[in-house]
RNA sequence: GGUUUGGUAGUUCAGUUGGUUAGAAUACGUGCCUGUCACGCACGGGGUCGCGGGUUCGAGUCCCGUCCAGACCGCCA
């Protein structure tokens, strides 16, 4: 027997008692004529004591080999502190030492294993087996695990089953770049892997399931962000006769029971908000509404009052800053700084400051006057004290980069506080999107997405105007997951397709097994996926989806640990019939 | 593909205007230490300054190229 007790639970009560302990070796502290051992698992640490009155010389020189991280395993007995540590749960107790066996001696780690290592992220991605041993990131492990736990057990209350589908598909060109998969019984012939199992969740509802979700892998081979990794998990999801209240509801449902089971938060009814509404309130389709700052368009009250910035601007926008109307010159240089930056691509920032006096001075104020300014306060809907932030142009890029400007905004003034949740729904996303690249229309959320009925007549005249029956939750300002009402006949899909496009050939070609499938009784359905890597980040109140994946990949896409990818044995190419052409 | 920041001891970093023998903390090793728990004290070992080229009497420092890593833009139906 390796362990009568964890790390993790002896207490007073147990004094007295003999056990045996298994971990890893934390700290050895050596004083001589004493030396102590914190021994660590997953559940905790527990003290080790072996003294020179108390334990034998040989004892005493065994315990000295220890280094960081041995494994070892021992016997002894539970003894009350003399100096108690109220930091850990086993603080009040420790062992002393009657047998020691070290069952595996271990390298000095590259980093220490700690809360707060001195390991770069490199380097911990490289070790990450030692990484995974630090309290933090086994903490996170844990709290996915528990979040997808709930996520089971709800879904599976309300009568989803978790339906396995395929990770070799086919590949289509619609949509993000697959990752592909060579055939060697079918030479020259290619499986795709999953971007996500949209047409098999689909034909599960042709088939009856009725209601389906799998928590899936899904993968797409494009960049990398903090928040984007090349494989990443989906709580994937379809119903079938349901329209969009149906799902709003059930998903909403899901995800306060998730706020209160893990974060013990309740939060009311979720707001809605329509896509054309979110971006003129907040220049953005995943608002993050734990604070205002909305957006205040002052296109009209800024015409020809002989500033040309303004005057030859198709928008005219702004929002008020709280509290900021004492910024100095420098700290407002710097926002000029950070919205004239490329990625933001802005051409310059109009501030006004809005004086606890009630008195308004403005970078424009050879242009406009006090009332003129007064205007513009209640446009934003402005306090005393506030700090207005103008930019003006192009009329869908200004609200982008207004959009950006309000968050870095936010997160400097504190106002984004990982512990508060405001959820949401942004409905009415429009069903196509021009892409200047190709010329031509693209599915904004995916070719299976049903156009509005009362916006049908627009198909044809006017496509980029209409809106489908698609949805996104959004979290603190993040799209957690998203959904559609899909098409369900053979005749509005295949228009579809044409729209998009593709010729008839093409259509059959990628997609004939789902018009087919609608040709023998198909269900109205509809469905929505969450992505998990990022709700449980939010969840857990942080930026970074990698944390809370065991085994990540970095920025290229690699994983640094195995070292992967990599290039395989010319037997293997030849197998696949596949030439390797030399990179230029 | 682009913008940007960085690469110096096992690790995290400092290193002035280009100037003598490249430092600190921590980790590691040895010794000491009568209740430690971020133990303490003393001593010690440890460097291809990412790599290649250039400028210079002299390069960790300046220039060019390149590789690696991070953040972001493009991309992500």
């Amino acid at each position: 027997m390796y362990r009568t007790h964890t790390n993790g639970e002896l207490r007073l009560t147990h004094v007295n008692q003999t056990v045996t302990l298994s971990g890893w070796v934390q700290k050895v502290r050596d004083k001589g004529f004493m030396m102590w051992i914190d021994v660590r698992d997953r559940y905790g640490i527990t003290q080790l004591l072996l003294d020179e009155n108390r334990s034998s010389k040989e004892l005493m020189e065994k315990a000295r080999q220890l280094g960081r991280e041995f494994v070892v395993q021992i016997t002894g007995t539970v003894i009350e502190r003399e100096a108690k540590n109220k930091n850990i749960p086993t603080g009040d107790i420790e062992i002393l030492v009657t047998e020691l066996k070290i069952l595996n001696a271990a390298l000095t780690p590259p980093f220490t294993i700690e809360d707060e290592t001195d390991g770069g992220d490199e380097l911990r991605m490289q070790y990450r087996y030692l990484d995974i041993r630090r309290n933090p990131v086994r903490e996170n492990l844990i709290f996915r695990h528990k979040v997808s736990l709930e996520v089971r057990k709800y879904l599976s209350e309300h009568g989803f089953i978790d339906v396995e589908t395929p990770y070799l598909i086919k590949s289509t060109p619609e949509g993000a770049r697959d990752f592909v998969v060579p055939s060697r019984m079918n030479p020259g012939q290619f499986y795709a892997l999953p971007q996500s199992p949209q047409t098999f969740k689909q034909l599960l509802m042709v088939a009856g399931m009725d209601k389906y979700y799998q928590i899936v892998k899904c993968f797409r081979d494009e960049d990398l962000r903090a928040d984007r990794q090349p494989e990443f998990t989906q709580i994937d999801c379809e119903m079938a006769f349901v329209r969009q209240e149906d799902i709003l509801n059930t998903f909403e449902g899901l995800t306060r029971h998730l706020l209160k089971e893990i974060k013990g938060v309740e939060v009311a009814q979720f707001p809605r908000m329509t896509y054309e509404e979110a971006m003129k309130t907040y220049g953005n389709d995943k608002p993050d509404i734990r604070f205002g700052m909305k957006f205040g368009e002052l296109t009209d009250l800024t015409q020809n009052k002989g500033f040309s910035v303004f005057d030859n601007a198709e928008l005219v926008v702004g929002i008020a800053a709280p509290g900021c109307s004492e910024y100095t010159r420098k700290q407002i240089d710097e926002l000029t700084e950070f919205v004239k930056r490329p990625q933001v691509g802005a051409s310059g920032l109009i501030y006004v400051r809005y004086n606890m006096d009630g008195t308004l001075k403005s970078s424009v104020d050879k242009f406009f006057t006090e009332d003129q300014l007064k205007l513009w306060a209640e446009k934003l809907g402005a306090e005393k004290g506030d700090l207005f932030l103008i930019l003006a142009g192009n009329e869908a890029k200004t609200r982008t980069q207004l959009s950006i400007l309000r968050m870095h905004m936010a997160t400097s003034l504190g106002l984004r506080k990982p512990n508060e949740f405001a959820p949401l729904w942004v409905v009415d996303f429009p069903l196509l999107e021009w892409d200047e690249e190709s010329g031509r229309y693209h599915a904004m959320h995916h070719p299976f997405t049903s156009p509005k009925p009362e916006d049908l007549h627009l198909l044809s005249t006017d496509p980029g105007k209409v809106r489908a029956n698609a949805y996104d939750m959004v979290l603190n300002g993040n799209e957690i997951g998203g959904g559609s009402i899909r098409i369900h006949d053979k005749e509005t899909q295949s228009q579809m397709f044409d729209l998009l496009g593709f010729t008839k050939e093409e259509a059959q070609n990628q997609f004939g097994f789902l018009m087919n499938a609608f040709q023998f009784g198909a269900p109205p359905h509809g469905g929505l996926a969450f992505g998990l890597d990022r709700l449980v980040a939010i969840l857990g109140g942080q930026e970074t989806i990698r944390d809370f994946i065991a085994f990540p990949k970095n920025n290229s896409g690699r994983d640094v640990m195995i070292d992967a990818p990599s290039a395989i044995d010319t037997s293997q190419l030849n197998e696949l019939f596949l030439d390797i052409k030399p990179i230029s």
